[in-house]
DNA sequence: ATAGTATTTAGATATTTGTCTAAATATTTA
DNA sequence: TAAATATTTAGACAAATATCTAAATACTAT
C-alpha cells in the first residue's frame, strides 16, 4: 500500500497511468508524451511496476507497458472504509 | 489533487484518518497514538487540511479534528475511470 | 497576574525524490 | 560484424520532506 501512494504522488506517473488506460505504449511512446528525458520516464515506470499499477512486457527491442487494474480495487476498498463506517 | 496524493502518501498521515474516522479527536490525542513529536504531527495535520481531507475546530484552549469525505469521492471517481474504460 | 496546558510556528538537519547526462545492455538491420 | 535504435543502470545534484528542539501563541485555572 506504501508503494502504492508513493507511485500515485507524481503528476507525471498519474498522466502515464491515464495514457496506458487508453491503449498500451512502449518506453519510448511514452516518453514522447512529457518533457522528461528517457531514463526519467524509466524510473517513472519502474516506480509504477513496484507498485504492481502496470506491467511489462518485452517485444524485441520495445518494452510494452500496460496497465494492472487489480490493484486500483484495493486502493478504492481503502477509500471505501470512509464512506461506510460514517453514519 | 496533488496536495490529495501528497497528503496520502505518508503511513502517519493515512493513520491519522483511520483514526478520525473511529471519532473526532483533539490535536494531543491523536498525538498519544504516535511516538512522534507534537510539531510534527501539527504539521502532518496542517498537510491533511491544505488537502481538503481533514476539517479543524478550535474549543477553548483545543482543536478538534474531524474527517471531510467530500474529498474521498473526487478521489474515488478518478479510480474509477481506470476500472470503467477498460474492456 | 502567574503558572500550567494545548497547539502551532520557526529553524535546523538528515533522508528521500525527481531530474539530468553518460554509460551499459539488448536487439535489429545493413 | 558494425552501426543504429530502444531501454535501463549508474552516479550526481538540487529540491522537497519528515523529523526534531526551542520558542511563540492561546487559553484555563489558581
Amino acid at each position: 500500500m506504501n508503494t502504492v501512494f508513493k507511485a500515485l504522488n507524481d503528476p507525471t506517473r498519474r498522466k502515464i497511468l491515464e495514457l496506458l488506460q487508453e491503449r498500451d505504449m512502449t518506453a519510448g511512446e511514452i516518453v514522447e508524451h512529457f518533457n522528461i528525458s528517457g531514463p526519467s520516464i524509466s524510473h517513472h515506470l519502474d516506480l509504477l511496476k513496484q507498485a504492481n499499477l502496470v506491467f511489462s512486457e518485452k517485444d524485441g527491442q520495445y518494452v510494452y507497458y500496460s496497465l494492472n487494474i487489480t490493484v486500483v480495487d484495493e486502493i478504492v476498498k481503502w477509500f471505501m472504509q470512509f464512506k461506510l463506517k460514517k453514519k
